[in-house]
RNA sequence: GCCCCGGUAGUGUAGCCUGGUACAACACGCGGGCCUGUGGAGCCCGUAACCCGGGUUCAAAUCCCGGCCGGGGCCCCA
């Protein structure tokens, strides 16, 4: 066959042992976390109707969406997120208390071009907090985020977080009731470009100099959010929107978490459905955000009907993967490799083996190798730990000669001792 | 949608700029042997590649054009 048939399409990977083993380490380290948070664990399937894909999606992301007619002529697409599908499910799923706290480590598609850390086919650790508007729910949500990468040991994780709430009542204070969004969008680049041609772009978004300057110093806001109460007021934030902060602040405190967060005017995402607070992650090691959530109290409403409030957040295990370098997890290791000398003692070396797996041990019966010595190498090339070799001479004296393949010796140990 | 880079045995690389000295080198792997109940080491032998098509040239892995495939940048995102 040709060769380019060989690898896996364009933007995914073949998990092979070696580096799934990474992958499923720090996937579990995740889950732990939102596992101690009282999270449940959900998962979907990877197709979706488009119909049900579209309503969420932005036009660029309905682009993204892989799309496919099953032989029924069904119109179908492989999910881009879990929040649309973890939507859908509650939407006919009324009866489950709420707040509803549920947390997923799934395969997401997206047919964008690939680059470094991002894929065609990627895994995403994320929560969905359901039903619940408080500030104590949006902490909660970041604290969780913020605590699960801490526990993977991401190196310099540093959290921006910002308000569509205050940017809303900002760009209100200074007149700018019209083209939000593509004003949003510039200011986003902040860090990106520089200042001046930040200002030749919103001016080129109809915005005045004046106006545009005074934006580009909302969005400059850069301070740790424990101190953002001064500069919002400095700023003319309403009341209600401080007492937000200042509680989320306090909570973020409560949580140990809150050194790590800024409030940055600047950041903006998910344009389409993000209601109130947003928030991305970041860490040193990579320019990528690997990760961001926040507020959507809206979105429910396009499946349910029903206006319910909800916050989450998602992590690429790829980019926490690509931070934190090679070998986060490894193949775990065959304890014992069984050895009968010949087809006469089979039955003995499986025996032995089913009674060493009942201990919980990882056991492999040789299935044939020609010869002892192909055999010995073949077990310590895949690093088992011991070789027990079983022929005539030992079951004539009710024994199995033990190798330690680590430290090289080797003794006789009494059947009776191994079947025990 | 725009831009940049790359494609050599199963894998990872060298060779390309400066065309011929190369039946393309090295490492790992794979097969076999020394050695059919134990050195997992060592040595020996073998295996197998210039992405596809066209062009330039006495001569192309090497230079040029096109295609296919891959990686990366902008944008956006996880």
């Amino acid at each position: 066959m040709e060769d380019w048939l060989l690898q896996p399409p364009r933007g995914m990977n073949d998990w092979t042992p070696d580096k799934y083993y990474s992958l499923i380490t720090v996937a579990s380290r995740l889950s732990k976390v939102a596992e101690s948070f009282g999270y449940s664990a959900i998962e979907t399937p990877a197709l979706e109707h488009f119909e049900v894909l579209k309503a969420k999606a932005g036009e660029d992301v309905i682009n993204e969406i892989y799309y496919l007619k099953d032989k029924a002529g069904r119109e179908l697409g492989l999910r881009f997120d879990m929040t649309v599908p973890v939507a859908r499910v509650l939407s006919y799923r009324r009866d489950f208390p709420r707040p509803i706290r549920l947390y997923y480590v799934s395969k997401v598609w997206r047919y964008d071009e690939p680059q470094f850390g991002r894929f065609r086919e990627f895994y995403q650790f994320g929560v969905e907090h359901v039903g619940s508007p408080t500030v104590q729910s949006d902490a909660e949500v970041l604290a969780l985020a913020v605590k699960s990468l801490e526990l993977v040991n991401l190196p310099q994780l540093t959290v921006k977080v910002s308000d569509r709430r205050i940017m809303d009542q900002l760009l209100s204070k200074i007149n700018i009731n019209t083209a939000r969004e593509p004003v949003l969008r510039v200011l986003d680049k902040r860090g990106k470009v520089t200042d001046d041609e930040l200002i030749k772009l919103l001016i080129k978004e109809g915005i005045d100099k004046a106006r545009a300057e005074s934006l580009v110093a909302i969005a400059s806001t850069r301070v740790p959010i424990v101190d953002s109460v001064r500069e919002l007021r400095e700023l003319g934030v309403g009341d209600n929107l401080i007492n937000y902060v200042e509680s989320l602040a306090n909570a973020l405190t409560d949580y140990g978490v809150a050194n790590r967060v800024y409030l940055d005017l600047s950041i903006v995402r998910g344009l389409d459905y993000y209601t109130g607070f947003v928030f991305e992650l970041y860490t040193d090691k990579i320019k990528l955000a690997v990760g961001g959530g926040g507020r959507y109290d809206e979105l429910l409403k396009v499946y349910s009907g029903e206006d319910v409030p909800a916050v989450g957040f998602a992590i690429g295990i790829e980019r926490v993967m690509l931070a934190l370098g090679e070998g986060q997890g490894s193949i775990p290791p065959v304890d014992y490799y069984i050895y009968p000398m010949e087809g006469s003692c089979y039955g003995m070396a499986v025996r032995i083996a089913e009674k060493l797996r009942e201990g919980g041990l990882r056991v492999i019966v040789d299935v044939g190798k020609p010869s002892l010595r192909s055999a010995l190498e073949y077990a310590a090339r895949i690093k088992a730990r011991k070789f027990i070799i079983i022929g005539r001479r030992e079951i004539e004296r009710s024994v199995v000669r033990v190798r330690d393949l680590e430290t090289w010796s080797e003794e006789d140990i009494p059947l009776s001792k191994i079947l025990k």
